[in-house]
DNA sequence: AATGTCAGCAACCGCAAGTAT
DNA sequence: GATACTTGCGGTTGCTGACAT
């Protein structure tokens, strides 16, 4: 028996994100953050893509501090020294980049280090690669300090959404993105947010369940205990088609 | 101008680890 | 302790635009 997927793929869209999709995805995540739960975050946000999806999309591409844009000689250095020292750590290594993320050092690593780091290690007459094994080698030792490592630096850059009393402050900040383009989505978006608000608090009105008090708790703090992970949104009435 | 090749990047896949029940 | 579920990660693929022929 093979391995179940992580969710029907004949039902969820695949591919590039359109604008109205980042739109939505970014108002849902500065609002709920991932609302306890990535997998059921696209049903709560009305969004027709795997959680997976959803949160690659929004930890790669759509969270306000990350930097797009060429690396720097500084950044470069760094990759090349770290590759050195860890390996292929692009978790760890992305976050000694503030801004960066392991896609970004990754993709970097692969069209313009991988030559130069070859290529200089070829001139300095040794093997290509003396970084630590890789992480299926079984070096537990390393694999752990690793793992060590990756903890203390994801508290120096934490890659989880702000605190809704961070986000509302922080929520719509100018990411440099296409901005302007974006305003009538973000409207949009806003819009859907509204109306997703109501019908949580018309749920809470007229609802018979106790689901409707912790959904409308829900918008005012999002990213409360993992409890109740599951009511900490309105489910199944969010399908904006 | 048309075609082929390459580079850059976004996204997907599947495994392992962590967490909850 | 066993199981199920979710998250995090690294490897890989595929699309797209730039450049060369």
């Amino acid at each position: 028996m093979g391995r179940p997927p992580c969710c029907d793929k004949t039902r969820v869209k695949r591919g590039p994100w359109s604008q109205e999709e980042d739109a939505i995805l970014r108002s849902f995540v500065q609002r709920f953050g991932n609302a306890g739960n990535w997998i059921a975050l696209p049903q709560k946000a009305g969004l027709k893509r795997c959680g997976k999806s959803c949160r690659l999309r929004w930890l790669n591409y759509l969270r306000p501090e990350l930097r797009h844009g060429g690396f720097t000689d500084e950044e470069e250095n760094l990759i090349l020294s770290l590759y050195g020292e860890l390996g292929s750590k692009w978790s760890v290594i992305a976050s000694r980049l503030p801004g960066r993320t392991d896609n970004d050092v990754k993709n970097y690593w692969n069209t313009k280090l991988k030559k130069r780091y070859l290529a200089s290690t070829r001139e300095a007459g040794r093997p290509p690669t003396s970084p630590p094994a890789a992480p299926h080698s079984g070096d537990d030792s390393t694999a752990a300090a690793d793992s060590h490592q990756a903890q203390e630096d994801e508290s120096l850059l934490p890659l989880t959404p702000p605190a809704l009393t961070d986000l509302d402050t922080a929520a719509f900040v100018d990411t440099g993105a296409a901005v302007v383009d974006d305003d009538m989505l973000l409207f949009k978006s806003e819009q859907l947010y509204a109306e997703l608000v109501g019908l949580v608090e018309k749920q809470s009105q007229t609802g018979p369940s106790t689901g409707g008090d912790e959904a409308s708790t829900a918008a005012t703090t999002p990213s409360s205990s993992s409890s109740g992970t599951t009511s900490s949104c309105p489910t199944d009435l969010l399908y904006y088609q």
